[in-house]
DNA sequence: CAAGCACTTTACGTTAACGTAAACCTCGTC
DNA sequence: GACGAGGTTTACGTTAACGTAAAGTGCTTG
């Protein structure tokens, strides 16, 4: 929508070797589909540290990976708080220390764990929907029959 | 954990056909690992109905599967009005209208994209839990040499 | 009959995750 | 130079999903 005007640079075009592309918060927030206040509010969460040009945020790849397995985790049902557990330890990890890196693998451990029965969920989930569905359509057949 | 006496009839204590059970909020609640105030809020919320013996609440087996099947859908990270929209159309499906159940059939197909793209967001997210964790070790392994 | 459970209602409190509004800067452009 | 489109900060508002506390009811048990 909008899209007009021959060329218009939003920020660069493309043809960057997207490892060098920056983003605008107004740009994330489209390609995202969320405000720019919760891309704000993910910066003060911690989730997000963009550099400054002036007082205007600058995104780069690596908060576009943030902010896209952000808001994967909250698909999934994570808080923010659970998620900045992992993506936080993540960043420490060069330098880690022992104890932090098995807090960390610990940490993972838990949240494999915590796919798995998620996908056991999923799987009866899905077989009660399609149980539903099938009486649905049976009731359905009935109705038009008796019309 | 304080289960001492020889025979404590919790309500019945078992071998009643599954379906003529009834339990009370408590038992419910230890079944579940919720407290009773959660219980009573879905039941304000619409998602459970028991009936009462004096001022007591008695929950059947309906009740139990429902708030199974809602606890599921929490763990999916499903807000109790969606949860709400399918089990009382579910209820309503007997005598539903043409409408009714179309809407329904709407509301299925909605949910079941839904956890399709949770499907896959539990794989991209494993793949990317692995990988971390590999990584981890490889790092735990290096230091355990320098050691 | 007092004490102790398990249950009840009522009502106010709390947390997470933003929404919304106001007031201000800073460009490029008409 | 006014203005509109984007960005900024600050701050208060809102919603969902319960937690928590107070005060009362009813049974059965030493």
């Amino acid at each position: 929508m909008s899209r007009s005007s021959p060329q218009a640079p939003d920020a660069q075009t493309d043809a960057l070797p997207r490892q060098q592309r920056t983003y605008s918060i107004g740009e994330l927030a489209r390609m995202f589909e969320v405000t720019p206040r919760t891309i704000r509010f993910y910066e003060q969460e911690g989730l997000l540290a963009p550099t400054r040009q002036g007082q205007k945020r600058i995104y780069r790849e690596k908060d576009r990976v943030r902010l896209k397995l952000t808001l994967r985790g909250k698909r999934l049902g994570f808080s923010l708080a659970e998620i900045r557990e992992v993506v936080m330890m993540y960043d420490a990890m060069p330098d880690g220390n022992a104890r932090q890196l098995k807090r960390l693998l610990e940490i993972l451990a838990d949240k494999r764990a915590n796919l798995e029965r998620q996908l056991e969920d999923i799987r009866l989930m899905r077989m009660e929907i399609d149980d539903v569905d099938q009486r649905a359509r049976e009731v359905l057949r009935q109705l038009d029959q008796e019309a």
